[in-house]
DNA sequence: GTCTCGTTACATCGATTCGATACATCAAGC
DNA sequence: GCTTGATGTATCGAATCGATGTAACGAGAC
């Protein structure tokens, strides 16, 4: 769901759609980005529901010195036109977008728990996990924790059966590997997660 | 692409929709199988290309003992009746699929080389790789390689520099080991490929 | 026996997403 | 000064998804 990863990273500050597909790409990293045809359409959506709302537009707030005030005045008039008039092209000059109140609820709302268990949604969520609260997101993981198991049971019985030619064989080998290693990684996560919330408590063994 | 996805599988055998979409999800594992709403309309467009052809409607082909011709007289009556009538609620009786010259010169055509880098044509490349030669295979392989090296650099120049939250080091850190997994099982797959088409040949050290 | 339920099976609909493309600004570099 | 590439917003058509509808049929419940 795209609606999460945009959410998820304006919660943490304004931004505005370019820089927010870059982000989402480093987010998801192999998984594949998202395209601009889906992006603006989104951001346009959430804007709509009054998640997002888009803050006035950006003209160098950088700390690089102008070349002198004139440059900026002209930016900033320039920025008006294209703001007010129909000049057909359509105005550039970026539009950050905001977080609202309404968009933090829904962010919660999407980390916490709908029946997503899409690959994609899970990873966002660890990316945005300090947005939940501890109980919420061990539970995440633990759900997680079990759709990998249930995966890798399949996975045997499909193993067990077939052995068609040596290509599929390899297929195979490679998804048990990464789930061995996903369930390896999320239980360390577990671990953690479970140390940190009991400071102290040595029970059991 | 779902098209390759289509032609690889029934290269090997006449398949209906149904049974197409099972064995997709098998192939893809975890990559999330592909919904009736793109598999229909896809056959339906392979179909006005050419590269696939209805075959005849099938009524119990198996060696499972018939009750008696009669039931199969009656289904096969219902078929005929169901495929000509416009019945409204439109007839049932599984429509087979096979594969054409043309889209068999389409697969290898998909399989060869486009500038496809999805991981999940990937594994559709891996999984119909027989139909290649040695070749053609192995180049796909090495190509595959390469973009793994590039990520892997990516993400490792993005792991030095930033260094946020636990979660996001985290995300990296499985990132990383996905990578050098599928690295290790691509060598060796490319290891085999290569003593395999060199029968014997002790060159080199 | 018949009734309901789960599985097999085909199909379509609206919404989402993708991939390509258009357009615009600006900084370098040649 | 002219091209090239990065930054930026936006839209279009096609591909895909997810949900839903329809239907046939076998198995078990009663």
């Amino acid at each position: 769901m795209i609606d999460l990863a945009i959410l998820g990273l304006l919660s943490e500050q304004e931004l505005h759609g370019y820089e927010l597909k870059k982000r989402l790409g480093e987010l998801l990293a192999s998984r594949a980005s998202i395209s601009f045809g889906s992006l603006y359409p989104a951001l346009a959506r959430l804007e709509a529901q009054g998640a997002v709302k888009a803050v006035e537009q950006r003209t160098a707030v950088a700390p690089v010195p102008m070349t002198g005030s004139l440059a900026g005045e002209l930016a900033a008039f320039k920025a008006r036109v294209r703001e007010s008039g129909l000049v057909k092209g359509s105005g550039r000059g970026k539009k950050v977008y905001g977080i609202t109140d309404r968009g933090r609820e829904r962010l919660v709302e999407l980390l916490g728990d709908p029946d997503v268990t899409d690959d994609r949604a899970f990873t966002l969520r660890v990316a945005f996990a300090r947005h939940l609260d501890p109980a919420v997101r061990l539970e995440v993981f633990e759900r997680r924790r079990a759709e990998l198991l249930g995966r890798r049971d399949d996975l045997r019985r499909r193993g067990d059966t077939r052995r068609a030619d040596a290509y599929l064989g390899a297929l195979l080998e490679r998804d048990a590997d990464h789930l061995a290693n996903d369930l390896a990684w999320l239980d360390r996560l577990i671990d953690a997660e479970r140390h940190q919330s009991t400071p102290s408590m040595e029970e059991l063994t």
